[in-house]
DNA sequence: AATTTACGAAACGCTTGCGTTTCGTAACTG
DNA sequence: CAGTTACGAAACGCAAGCGTTTCGTAAATT
């Protein structure tokens, strides 16, 4: 061995550009979230980035791996309610919901990766573990929580919970092209949560009888 | 003019085949279910009709109006239950989704059309007006019966009803990759007839307890 | 029988988009 | 300064898929 410990020799012509790096990443997830995964090209994200094709490839290797790696950075603004209640915070949650869904490109967002994402385990593992997961973490602590208070029996099934929260708006969306407004997000908290209010002897379900202001 | 009081000359070469015809828009269906809107091809389609690409042109002259016909004629096969009680009818409606999302092919099927869908206004219109307005419709009947009998209020908004049965087996496929079982649905359908129930002092809501088996 | 039109099969033209290669230039090492 | 590697731009090869055309044959009219 020579000198140093670790065979890492310092590297002998121009570096890699991290900018360049940095800049490729941020124009995938840009045009991605625009025009959804299977309407943007390779050449169109090294333009936005104002690079190469070969610079791409030589960071990523394939549109997959670029772009599993861009799914992973999408989002990443959730905000995390804590007011008090379970209808407060789900309400909270409601109109970050709202916002999402409120923007036309989210409908060519979220059908482009469905289709991906049945057509390659790579980019749905990705989806699932990037901002699925990190949604569903939200509200599961919002459950969680309701539950700790009382406001929700112990029993209840949260991934049914979260399902009934998180259909809706998906399916309004990308099945009947409606729009997803927050007076509708309310109806659903509403039915839900009476849904699973305990149901002993003393009306604790009045907790979701009005909505306090958000 | 001729003979005939009507311009309809009798047509002089060899006439169009509509076995031809019909073997098309049944391949179409077939292929369609099996592997999604976007996967398929006009070559697969000919292939499987027993046909040339020629003719398939000849009837449609493009592979978004075949398509749009074809998404017309699938499914057409929904229950209409009437158990005498809207637990008891939804219940039944979830067998028949329980059956659908079993398939495996349905994932390859709603992902292809909500993307072919978010891209093309004309399937978007054909979608809509075909099964899914089937289905909704069934369940809008399902549950102005229960209001009429008095299950369930009656400023309940049924679409909201609706969205609340439909989105969660919709997203748990299609985003989750979960699977959708019948206790999975008994339980969706549990906490919305819960939390519909009539608020009036009579504990009427008691219908919701149990599922007496079908 | 002669004519007309549709048929299935196969080849073709054309566009799109991924991934590779080439080329002259820029950045960094020794 | 010489050598090495990355850079952006552009051209290329290649595969897939839509829609067209050609060809010999089949089914109808007159």
């Amino acid at each position: 061995m020579s000198p140093s410990t670790t065979g890492a020799r310092p590297p002998r012509g121009r570096p890699r550009s991290l900018a360049s790096h940095d800049a490729i990443l941020d124009a995938s997830i840009a045009l991605i979230r625009e025009v959804g995964y299977d309407a943007v090209g390779m050449e169109a994200i090294a333009a936005r980035a104002g690079v190469g094709k070969a610079t791409v490839y030589r960071w990523w290797g394939s549109k997959e791996l670029l772009v599993v790696e861009a799914i992973g950075r999408i989002v990443r603004a959730i905000p995390e309610p804590d007011t008090g209640s379970v209808e407060g915070d789900l309400l909270a949650l409601a109109r970050a919901t709202t916002a999402m869904y409120g923007d036309p490109a989210t409908t060519a967002l979220l059908s482009g990766l469905v289709a991906a994402m049945a057509r390659s385990d790579a980019i749905g593992t990705a989806v699932r573990a990037g901002f699925v997961a990190e949604w569903r973490a939200v509200m599961r602590r919002v459950v969680r929580r309701g539950v700790r208070r009382g406001e929700l029996p112990r029993g209840v099934g949260v991934d049914v919970v979260l399902d009934l929260l998180s259909g809706p708006p998906f399916y309004r969306t990308l099945m009947l092209g409606a729009p997803v407004d927050h007076r509708y997000l309310q109806a659903v908290v509403g039915v839900v949560l009476r849904g699973l209010a305990p149901r002993t002897g003393t009306a604790r379900a009045a907790t979701a009888r009005r909505a306090p202001r958000s």
